[in-house]
DNA sequence: TTGACAGGCAAGCATATACTTGCCTAATAA
DNA sequence: TTATTAGGCAAGTATATGCTTGCCTGTCAA
């Protein structure tokens, strides 16, 4: 069953903006960061990029856990995964469909 | 040479709207559409329709060409495969990469 | 040449978005 | 306890975005 389009919306949203993407790559990078160890990277408030965070969870790109007074964030790569599968895939070149499918399913047993 | 961070940005803007990606979709069912024929498609005013077509032209999405008083859509799948080896491709898992890496040069070297 | 058809231009408007500032609460360290 | 540290909440603001209406300009067919 193919995600609702609002799921889709949400996700292309988020990634709509540089600072978003910035804070994805920080988490790339590495993983489980607290809002202050995020926020000495961005230009921005704490409050900004709290917002901007709050916006990638709602997409589901980001996941948190508290610990204490701190809250740790996690990148979560499974929606971008999708984005390829259900969006750009179907847009490839009919000769790189073959070997795009062979990935797709390999994906799908393996992981 | 990587493009510069703007086209990176107006590439996932002009992505970030539904209304948008519908476009993307019919032009990819058909190409070569008029602006008239892509309307009859759009629940909104043939202006509407044609500011989303300007922000993916800006973005590289869309070409056009006239042909008399009408005005032909093309669709160039190129800056999504740009979004998938310059930014999707790193986030995936460890265990993809290989697949991933393959699966590129092939496109490299056959497109 | 005249009318209809395809599209372009520009202003206007309402909502969304990307921030900010100010204050409040909870966990920890002294 | 008390001060400090990490983060949350809410309101305010300026700009961006999505879309409209009204009018203008080319192209083609009669």
């Amino acid at each position: 069953m193919p995600a609702p389009r609002r799921d889709t919306d949400l996700l292309f949203k988020a990634l709509a903006d540089p600072g978003r993407r910035r804070l994805l790559d920080l988490l790339h990078a590495h993983d489980g960061r607290t809002l202050g160890e995020l926020c000495e990277h961005m230009a921005m408030t704490r409050q900004g990029v709290t917002q901007h965070l709050d916006v990638l969870e709602a997409a589901n790109l980001v996941a948190t856990q508290r610990r204490g007074r701190e809250k740790l964030h996690f990148l979560n790569p499974v929606p971008l995964q999708e984005i390829y599968d259900r969006w750009l895939a179907k847009f490839e070149r009919p000769r790189l469909r073959a070997l795009a499918n062979l990935k797709r399913r390999l994906e799908k047993t393996d992981g």
